[in-house]
DNA sequence: CGATTCACG
DNA sequence: ACGTACGTGAATCGG
């Protein structure tokens, strides 16, 4: 195997993120790619050795071809040049051949070695991302193995792969090459000449010479291209003909594997912090792997496992005694493997308590607990304050006066890097590190209670070292008062959602499962029917295969892997065969039955209800969001799907209550945006897309009909994501055009919309991030990439965080406020789930007037915007009753 | 485990 | 020529 060591660096280079960097600054991602490829290639191709061909130009170049190869790579610089010499570095110390030769082109070494190789009747594999070496392809000795795109998307190619993919032979390819020009290599071809033509004129008259004596049979405008450019065409040959004997002060059969140097490559990839690598290769490779000599910590850097047991219940009310009057107490409880609370670590900057879960259970204990968290007592720090407040609440300790959650604060400083563990964030904003016996997990004994006692000790410690500096990171960076209003007193309200959960009509539910299942298994036995064979029709595959060849049905839009079959697609080949429609019914009814009919019913616990886990520190809008099971997407837009709300239900004598924020986010953006006349809509009380379509069409209300109301409303909604005309038009089944004149139309009537839109943007490339009006900020990396479709994508995110964002800030505020006061004026009713802009209470009888009031009270007057909140409220007996 | 599809706001 | 509206999570297929 014979491996263009230039070509896949630069490919990997460019297949993965250069913001891989080692704590050094060593960028390593073009390291990393080609050790991948080199992995995949010896497990795929198992070749018997393996050789890399590194350039090794002289000062002045020999071709035009380095000048331009050159001058085109010359804006990726450094980064990518510096990791050249590791690359040659790993491959000797693998054990494999570098071979480079002052003057020469990899390729050129490469095609002496691959034709060595071949007389000497050896079968070589030349594995490059350059389709120059497509000229040495020789049956049966030489194959290309062509590296696509990434680190493993290859194509191996003997002749008759090669005449396949370019229409001519192996030999045949320099001349073809020389026609068509290589945009790659900067060379430029004959104008007008492209592969299909190029191979054309190669097979028709063998060679260029053949070609250029006959252009007086070509067609006028191609004759005069050739003619004029036969010199182009001679030189280009010339150039791109690789050199077959390069001297080379090796014999081919010299080039046998060395010997791997076991301790230097581990140390080398132990240097550059390639962790996950160094299995892989030590795996494909073949050599031992050398437990990382970790440096120990020193000594005083190290988190310690002191800590004091608070053996009884006279111990531990002491003990509690005296932290009360303290600073910031840091809370660790540990629990089980099943879920069960096994103790709880107490910590201040001094000491560490621990209680174990009888002392815990002791009511006097309760009760000290409970006034040391109260408001009265000096404050608690955790980590994933949630569950603790989960655990401990079932055993009737409440966490009332949080002011760090090291999670909650490490979200909103880094939101683009949620949930990491607690030893890294303590080793990012402190120099302390956990002992080496906690920090690696797969070490310790999943069952042993002592382990999991000493991991809270060290997390209750950790959390105490973190207290002052995450609150200072906090104030400076401005985010002080949304941790400690919004986000620190969300954490009971989700937890206490989290506990309680909504109560579901389970029989209800079977039944539409039921009833869908069956659906599902008619729709299929019709598809099987129309498509003549019995077939998976949930998978895309064999979907593809029996709409676009069996039944020759004209593909769409492609993705990855083939043409797309999602509805989009489908919609238009409705007309094109009766297999289209029973597709989207089946996919339809498929979903209803998979994810919400049998998802559903395993989410149900034993008291008929649904419990889910609300995420504060997932989304990067600052948004919520929900899984096992996810209720954020309960079916609403199709009768069928909207039967699932029937299912969710009040528990006895209780009904639901659910409130939603009315157009919360173009209200938003009316508000940011200070666009007047958006405003003043919404003030007046009308309806808001007849409204908007009036003064987009200078017409008025009364003359707005469906077709222009929903135009509006179209535009309005893609508005918050940076729409442009042809999103519109997909949307509205309408031409581009005509997308691009509503638009305009649209930013004419509201001009501050798009003058926002801009300054959000701009905002968020100065800084490199977007800040909502309460100082929730979201990186935006995008905006500086060099791919102009990632950049557009950064400028919508950019466009559309602040709005989104303020949008979840309000309806955060609103959920705490709604708490607050049913704790203050003892409630019976609850909040049992949110959705993004909508609440939902199980209210007791009795109470629904109050709480009625009181919940639209509490969101229309969550955060004072310039432009009026407005809440719809709905009752009933299910979720589907409630509404509308 | 990535890709595809589709449910919601 | 490409891709084209933001943010999520779940089911399913297939490598």
């Amino acid at each position: 195997m014979i491996i263009d060591g230039n070509s896949l660096t630069y490919r990997a280079f460019f297949a993965l993120p250069p913001e891989m960097v080692n704590s050094k600054g060593q960028t390593t991602n073009a390291v990393y790619g080609f050790a991948s490829m080199l992995v995949n290639l010896i497990k795929d191709q198992q070749p018997r050795k393996i050789v890399v061909a590194f350039d090794r130009p002289e000062k002045t170049f020999r071709h035009i071809k380095h000048v331009s190869y050159k001058a085109n790579r010359e804006k990726q610089p450094d980064i990518l040049y510096e990791q050249i010499p590791l690359v040659k570095e790993m491959v000797s110390l693998l054990g494999y051949r570098v071979i480079d030769v002052k003057g020469f082109e990899a390729d050129d070494i490469i095609a002496t070695l691959a034709t060595m190789g071949r007389d000497a009747g050896e079968d070589v594999i030349v594995v490059t991302g350059d389709r120059d070496v497509f000229q040495l392809v020789e049956d049966p000795h030489v194959k290309v193995l062509y590296n696509k795109k990434g680190v493993s998307d290859y194509a191996l190619y003997d002749e008759e792969g090669i005449f396949e993919r370019t229409g001519v032979t192996p030999e045949n390819y320099v001349n073809y090459a020389a026609l068509r020009g290589d945009t790659s290599d900067n060379l430029p071809g004959v104008p007008g000449v492209g592969e299909k033509t190029a191979a054309k004129l190669i097979n028709a008259y063998e060679n260029l010479e053949g070609i250029f004596s006959a252009t007086s049979e070509q067609t006028p405008k191609l004759r005069e291209n050739l003619e004029e450019n036969e010199d182009l065409a001679h030189l280009n040959a010339e150039l791109m003909t690789l050199i077959r004997d390069v001297p080379l002060e090796v014999d081919f059969n010299e080039l046998e594997n060395t010997e791997i140097n076991e301790s230097e490559i581990n140390n080398f990839l132990d240097e550059l912090e390639l962790n996950t690598l160094k299995k892989r290769l030590s795996e494909a490779v073949g050599f031992e792997v050398n437990e990382k000599e970790t440096k120990k910590p020193l000594k005083d850097s190290m988190l310690d496992l002191e800590y004091q047991t608070c053996a009884d219940v006279a111990a531990a009310l002491k003990e509690i005694e005296k932290l009360a009057k303290g600073e910031t107490i840091s809370v660790a409880e540990s629990s089980s493997h099943e879920g069960d609370l096994t103790g709880l670590a107490l910590a201040d900057s001094e000491k560490c308590y621990w209680l174990n879960a009888d002392v815990i259970q002791a009511p006097k204990v309760v009760a000290g607990l409970n006034k040391l968290f109260s408001s009265k007592g000096p404050g608690i720090a955790l980590h994933d304050g949630k569950k603790s407040y989960r655990q401990l609440s079932l055993r009737g300790i409440f966490l009332q006066n949080i002011n760090l959650d090291v999670t909650l604060a490490q979200y909103l400083l880094e939101t683009s890097d949620s949930s990491e563990p607690l030893s890294e964030i303590l080793a990012k904003h402190t120099d302390l590190c956990f002992p080496s016996e906690i920090e690696k997990e797969g070490q310790l004994n999943f069952d042993s209670e002592n382990d999991q006692l000493h991991e809270s000790i060290v997390n209750a410690k950790a959390i105490a070292k973190l207290h002052k500096p995450l609150n200072e990171a906090l104030k400076a960076n401005g985010l002080d008062q949304l941790n400690r209003d919004v986000e620190i007193p969300l954490v009971r309200v989700l937890a206490e959602m989290e506990t309680r959960g909504i109560g579901v009509d389970v029989d209800e539910l079977k039944r539409l499962r039921d009833e869908f299942t069956t659906q599902c298994d008619g729709f299929r036995t019709e598809i099987h029917d129309l498509a003549g064979e019995e077939f998976n029709v949930n998978s895309t595959k064999q979907l593809r295969e029996i709409l676009f060849e069996k039944l020759s049905l004209t593909p769409g839009k492609k993705t990855k892997t083939g043409y797309s079959t999602d509805a989009a697609t489908l919609e238009k080949l409705k007309d094109s065969h009766p297999i289209v429609e029973k597709l989207l019914s089946y996919r339809e009814v498929e979903k209803l039955r998979s994810t919400y009919g049998e998802g559903l019913l395993s989410s149900v616990d034993e008291d008929n209800r649904i419990r889910a886990t609300f995420h504060q520190t997932v989304t990067r809008t600052g948004r919520l969001s929900s899984d096992a099971p996810n209720l954020h997407n309960i079916p609403i837009r199709t009768e069928a799907g909207k039967a699932f709300r029937k299912a969710f239900i009040p528990a006895d004598k209780h009904l639901l209550l659910v409130a939603d924020y009315n157009q919360i986010e173009l209200r938003c953006i009316a508000h940011l945006a200070d666009e007047k006349e958006l405003k003043a809509a919404f003030n007046d009380g009308q309806d808001i897309h007849t409204a908007v379509a009036a003064r987009t069409w200078g017409i008025k209300p009364e003359e707005i009909d469906s077709t222009l109301r929903n135009r509006a409303k179209m535009v309005s909604y893609g508005l918050a994501y940076g729409m442009e005309a042809y999103g519109l038009a997909q949307r509205l089944d309408i031409p581009v055009d005509e997308a691009s004149e509503i638009l305009k139309a649209f930013f004419d009537a509201f001009p501050g919309v798009k003058d926002y839109m801009n300054e959000s943007i701009e905002i968020a490339r100065k800084k490199g991030y977007t800040e909502t009006l309460l100082g929730r900020r979201r990186k935006i990396p995008e905006l500086l990439s060099s791919n102009f479709n990632i950049r557009q994508a950064g400028e919508r995110q950019a466009m559309n965080a602040p709005i989104q964002g303020l949008a979840a800030d309000v309806f955060k505020m609103a959920l705490v406020s709604i708490d607050q006061e049913l704790q203050k004026e003892l409630y019976r009713s609850a909040l049992v789930l949110q959705v993004h802009d909508e609440v939902i209470l199980e209210v007791a009888n009795g109470e629904m007037e109050d709480v009625k009031s009181m919940v639209q009270k509490k969101m229309e007057n969550a955060y004072e915007l310039s432009v009026e909140l407005k809440v719809d409220i709905a009752t009933g007996k299910s979720w589907a009753d409630a509404k509308g």
